[in-house]
Formats: C-alpha cells, structure tokens, sequence
RNA sequence: GCGAAGUUGGUGAAGUGGUUAACACGCCGGAUUGUGGCUCCGGUAUGCGUGGGUUCGAUUCCCACACUUCGCCCCA
C-alpha cells in the first residue's frame, strides 16, 4: 500500500469544513483591513530562502526541501511566505509606485523537513501577511492589530501579543556586541544548546527553555537598554498606539525571533501565556536583501494548523453543516428518473438535495436519509406522481404534506 | 539529528508460541413494519505494520526498518 508521506496530512471531511469555516473569517477580515489576496509559486529558487531567510538558519541548514529540478536548477520547496512575496514585489517592481503601502496575505501550504509532532507538519499551512513601503509605526499596529483581531474573530481569548523591539541596526548590532561580552566569560555555567548557540545565533540563547531561570539570562543585557533615541521613541509610540486599540500586549524583553531579517519590532501572539500560535515584526533590510530597492516591510505569520488545534482545545464553537435540506427516495425503479429531474431542480434552486444511486432498497434508502441527517424528505411513488403530487414530509416534526411537485420549491421556500 | 511510547478489520478494541483471532459499533442481507428509524436472525479480517531471525510451528519471542503519537533541537 502507498501511504501518505510523514508530516503530511490529507484534510476532508469535518476538518475540511473547519478549515472552510477558518478562512472564510481570515478573508474577510483582511478584506477589511484592504490586504489583496496574493499567492505565490510553492517552490522558488534556493538562493531566494538562503539569502532571504538567512544563511545561517537552521532552518535554512536542515530543514528545507531542496531539489534540482531536470534543467538542473536549484530548487527550494518553500518553507516560511515572507521571501516569496519579497521576491514578487521585486520582481513585479510594485516599489515603482509607492504613493501607498503595498498590502498582501497569503493563506498557503508550506514546507519543512522536521519531526512531526503536536502542530508541526512537514507540510503546513501559514496564514500571513506583509506590509511594504510604510516605516511609520502605524504600519506596526496595524499589523499586530490584524494578527489580534484574527484571533479573537477565531474564538480565542485569552491571548496575549508579546512585543519587543531590536532596534535599528545600529542598536542591534551594539547590543549583539553587549550580550557577547556579557556571556562569553559565563557561557559554561549554560546549557549545552545555548553553547552552540552562542556562535550561531547568541540572540535566542535569551529564550532558551532550559535556562530561563538562571540569573546569568535573567541579569543579561536587554534589548531595550541599547535602542537608540529614535528607535525608543518608535518602541513607545507603538505601545500608545497599542494602548489606544485595546490590544492586549506585554513587553518580552527576551523575545528575539528565529529568522535574521527581523528588525525593530518583532512580536509573538501567544494563548494561555505559553503557547505561540504566530509571529512577525518589521524588516526593513530584507526586500534590499533580495536586490529590490531599500524598502521597508513589516509582516505576521499565524501557524494555521496548530491555531485550529488551540482552537479545539479551547472548546471554540465552529458552525458546522453536517445535514442536508431533503432526500429523495422511490419505491421503484419506475421513479428513478423523476428522482433525476427533482434533484436537479431543488439544487438549481439552492437546497442541498440526496437521492440514492447505490441502487438501494427502501428500507435502505431510509437509512440514508438518517445518516445524511436530511431535514425533509420524499418518498417518490408512481401513484403520487401520476397526479404530479409529492409527498414531502419534515424529518424531525414527522409531519407531511401533499404538494404539488410544481410548487415543492416554494414549498420549500417557505418551510426553511 | 536525539529521546519515549505505540502499530490486530471500515471503527473501538480483547487475546494466544500450535486446529475456526473474542466482544462491540458500523456495514450488507433477511424477518417483522402501512414508507424506514425498535426488535429478531444471518453475513462481514488479503489474518494481527514491513523485512529478517529463533522454532517442528509465530500475530504472539528477538533484531532491523517503516509509520503513528509525544517531547528536545528548530520553528511557529
């Protein structure tokens, strides 16, 4: 037998109706915040992930799909949206205009080889979006403001927007410079991760798990006390802005986010003060990077799969239709293809409509309407149809009706 | 890349080194029924993840691998 590959998933039934019930809401609430919807190729070039995401990623290093294709090229199966809409804004040179901020979210597949575990796929949905040409801090609150909203549209309350800021790149790279002096000489009293790190990425040794209680993380230089004046002001501005649009937030002095090209403000959504359900913040350098002009951008991405999880776990209500609007069942053959026609014309005008095509018995054709939980049905019968009369009949009151077959819609209209 | 647990039918599962692998749900057929939903009767596994090994014999023991679930790294 061929399986599925592991970390991927195949979505029908009940969860493909979550989903449908997800997106209709993201959508939108990004068609209110005037965000275009954009998708873009699932693979690119390698070389747009390694510069854009960072060479030095280990998500770069060991987690991508990467393939040649038969013309030899370098291919990269994507694994985060942010580069692949860069690279489309570049490309389509849209910074050519910029009279106003380029707005786009995407809802797509992603990849990335990892072990699967709770809300990690190989395969992956991001609901994301970015933000290009505005360095004004209102673009950052906007931005946390549509992340927020998603998520209590969604059902889920009890969250919480973590923010930091790592400033220009002046103050972060004089503050990269500090926490280097302040670890070296004690980097052996931490983790053995957070040794490695320390060469790798020295920033994210401040969120590490194992040593978070240690006063030698708790005691270490914080990002905030080495913001330049311009890059405090904006940090404040943002939190007033935050304050005026009741977002719940609070400062993380240690957030730090895994991808390089984040500067400035970097944010986390989080549920029950603990789990991250998506992320983002600006990164001014990134569409340069990329070899487009130097543009600013700021962008979030949700983790889709395991927000619907949250979402479960939560107990969040989500509307399903798991009943259809009438049954049409014959005792014979001989009424088969009235069954046809009628079908075709309730669906025509709009009710969702069943008839049996398994060539059942009756009494079978009974079961089928409890199991498609039908709210009316028919039970098609020549002696009925040779005056053109149906009997229809209401599945939960057991109450039915004669009525001609010409007026069943409006029958129907009215009874629904 | 590292670690833990698991892998029996459409589903939930019980079980054993040796003739026909419980039970339940579901599904199919039949009886009864005024056109069903209750009840009753009958049927329903390419044989226990894959490949090796031990054995006279393995679904049951051993090894490897795969997959699933959870955790770490990483990410979100």
């Amino acid at each position: 037998m061929i399986t599925k590959q592991k970390g991927t998933y195949d979505i029908y039934g009940e969860e493909a109706k979550k989903r449908a019930y997800v997106d209709e809401i993201l959508d939108s609430l990004c068609e209110k915040y005037n965000y275009g919807y954009i998708e873009t190729p699932v693979f690119e070039a390698s070389e747009l992930f390694h510069r854009g995401v960072g060479e030095a990623t280990d998500m770069v290093q060991k987690e991508t799909y990467d393939f040649k294709d038969r013309g030899d090229r370098m291919l990269t199966l994507r694994p985060e949206g942010t580069a692949g809409v860069v690279r489309w804004f570049i490309e389509n040179k849209l910074y050519g205009n910029m009279s106003e901020p380029v707005k786009v979210y995407y809802n797509a597949k992603m990849y990335r080889y990892e072990r699967p575990q709770s809300g990690r796929n190989r395969e992956f949905t991001q609901w994301g979006f970015e933000c290009f040409g505005s360095d004004d801090v209102m673009s950052d609150a906007e931005v946390i403001s549509l992340a927020y909203n998603a998520y209590r549209l969604l059902g889920l309350d009890n969250i919480v927007v973590r923010i930091n800021s790592l400033g220009d790149d002046e103050s972060r790279n004089r503050y990269r410079d500090a926490l280097l002096d302040y670890l070296k000489p004690r980097i052996n009293d931490l983790c053995e991760d957070c040794q490695k790190r320390l060469e790798k990425n020295p920033l994210r040794i401040l969120d590490c798990k194992v040593d978070a209680d240690s006063d030698i993380i708790k005691n270490a230089p914080k990002t905030i006390d080495y913001l330049n004046d311009t890059s405090k002001e904006r940090f404040d501005k943002l939190k007033d802005l935050l304050d005026l649009m009741d977002i719940n937030y609070e400062v993380d002095v240690n957030l730090v986010r895994g991808l390089d090209y984040y500067n400035h403000i970097v944010f986390e959504i989080v549920l029950n003060d603990s789990y991250a359900l998506g992320g983002g913040g600006r990164y001014n350098g990134l569409v340069e990077t990329l070899g487009g002009p130097n543009i600013p951008g700021v962008g979030f991405a949700m983790g889709y799969d395991r927000t619907l999880l949250a979402m479960e776990e939560e107990g969040v209500h989500i509307p399903i239709n798991d009943s259809i609007d009438i049954y049409l069942l014959y005792v014979s053959s001989s009424e088969k293809d009235t069954a046809a026609y009628l079908a075709q014309d309730l669906r025509l005008n709009g009710f969702v409509c069943e008839t049996d095509m398994m060539s059942k018995s009756l009494k079978a054709q009974f079961k089928s309407v409890d199991r498609y939980n039908a709210k009316y049905f028919i039970v098609l019968n020549d002696e009925d149809l040779k005056d053109n009369m149906v009997t229809i009949k209401d599945n939960k009151t057991k109450e039915e009706e004669k009525v001609n077959i010409n007026d069943l819609v409006d029958y129907l209209d009215m009874h629904m």
